[in-house]
Formats: C-alpha cells, sequence, structure tokens
DNA sequence: ATACATGCAAACAATTTGCATATTA
DNA sequence: TAATATGCAAATTGTTTGCATGTAT
C-alpha cells in the first residue's frame, strides 16, 4: 500500500484527504517498523503548532479498520505501520528500534487441520529479540 | 504447574501464601483459557468483602515473573492463565468464551536460519477465532 | 517480632468521547 | 453549503505507586 492508493480509497469511501492525513500516510510510508501514536505525534508537532492525540488516533483506526495500516498490541500500546496487503507475512520485531524483518513463513499451513472445527478469524505470529545492528551496544 | 507447586515456589522464594494468593491460584488452576483481571475480581468479590485491584496486579505480576502464570495482551487488556512450563506450545484463544487449546506446532522451528543473525529473546504465535461449542449461537 | 502483603487513595498512561468550530469537496 | 475533520476539554479504562496498617512466618 502506498500513499497515493490510500489517498484515493479514502476519497472513494467519502472521507476527506486532509493535509494531517496526508502527513501520516507519508509518515508510515517510509518506516518499515512499527510505530506508536506517541512516535506519530512527536514526528508531526515538529511541523504543525497544534496536533491532538484525539485526531491521531481516530485516523490511526480509520486507516486500520481500511486495512491501510497494520496493528499489533506491545507492553500495553497499540503499534501501526503500513500494510502490505501484496502477500501474507508475518514480523521479526527489534526490542529495540522497532525495525521489523519479515518471514514469508506462515505457521497456519500447518495448523489448519488441527482446528478443523474451530471457526479462525485471525492470527499472530511475531518475533521479538534484537536486530544484527542494535546487538552491536 | 499446579496450585502445591505454585505455593512451594512462593515459599522458597520467602513470599507468604496468603489466603489471597491461593484464591487466585484456584482460580486459574481450573480454567483452560486466558482470564483478565477484571475476571478474577468478579470471581473473588463472591468470597471477600474488599479485594481491590492493585493487590491482584502485583499478584499477577509476581506470577507472571515466577513463571506461574503466563500473559498475552488482547484489546489492551492482559490475559493470563496458568503456565504450563513442561513443554512449549501455543494457543488457539476463542473470542468468545477465552477458552484456550493447545497448538502443538511451534512455527519457530521454520524460521531460525532465517533470522541467523538475529537474537531472538521471544515470539508469540496465536489463532483467534470461535471455538466449536461458542460457533452455535 | 519482623518482613512481607494489603487496602486506600491517588497518580498515571493510553485511549476515547461530546460538542463547537473549522475545513474540504 | 453540506458533510466531514479537527481541537479542546474532559471522561474512561487499564494499570501502578506511596504509605500506613494488617498478617503470615
Amino acid at each position: 500500500m502506498n500513499i497515493n492508493e490510500a489517498i484515493d480509497l479514502l476519497k472513494n469511501k467519502g472521507y476527506k484527504a486532509t493535509g494531517k492525513r496526508k502527513d501520516i500516510l507519508a509518515y508510515f510510508a517510509d518506516k518499515d517498523g512499527y510505530r506508536t501514536a506517541k512516535d506519530l505525534i512527536t514526528h508531526l508537532e515538529n511541523r504543525y503548532d497544534g496536533v491532538s492525540f484525539d485526531t491521531i488516533y481516530r485516523n490511526l483506526h480509520l486507516y486500520d479498520e481500511m486495512g491501510i495500516l497494520e496493528t499489533t498490541e506491545l507492553n500495553g500500546e497499540k503499534h501501526f505501520r503500513m500494510n502490505c496487503t501484496s502477500h501474507h507475512h508475518h514480523h521479526f520485531i527489534c526490542n529495540e528500534c522497532g525495525k521489523t524483518k519479515e518471514i514469508k513463513v506462515c505457521p497456519m499451513d500447518d495448523v489448519q487441520q488441527t482446528l478443523a472445527n474451530y471457526a479462525i478469524e485471525g492470527h499472530k505470529f511475531e518475533i521479538y529479540g534484537l536486530c544484527p545492528s542494535c546487538q552491536e551496544h
């Protein structure tokens, strides 16, 4: 998902592509890791006088529902990143810098038959640790 | 991990096996799913006049650190269940009743070599959905 | 008796909401 | 202009902490 696709999606659904909405998209577009609402607001404060958490959260939720962002919960805080809808995959998440590395393996393949009578609505497979560069400290 | 093991562990580490600590253990001992602090307090309120979240949380954390309980985070709330230290495994978690089903497959086996230069500190593999009985609604 | 546990009250942090105003299509 | 977005302030929810008191060993 890139910025223009996301903006089109917004417009098609009757939402307005405001400056802040675009800036939020731009913020996530060039990051390869999960970021929190706090990360985002500190970034936005540099270019706007007043940015409020309510707007941030409203838009993060909107983007999440629209599938523009993906969400994960870590230490009681929600973390967001651009959604790569093109192919299903999972992430290694660095505990230090938050960067992610894509994992192509999806364990669900091995588990489907084990859960034959269960209605699967979702799953999560995440690996935490230190990426190579964060180990050099 | 059963109640008596947990109580011994407490005592060995110099902690006291108080009535509430035992009741908390008893609460989790016969559940096969994750429960929240709120679940626990509603249960305890029936047998105690005053139970406070601070005590609950203090003990849940203690049990978590001691490895008596395992924790997962779901919808901004921490969920706890008895830790089955005997063998490493994962869970299907019912979105309706919270019950879990054990999954023997661990996807980490397939991923180790992909992350050769990464220091893995933990991982999470959880499957969400509806268990067979919760589908009959 | 003494160290650990608890309750109380209050603080915290992340997130959400109502409502009036501002902004985009 | 008509519908949607935003800011403000305040409320909510989940969780944590300090301190005085209570309790298990």
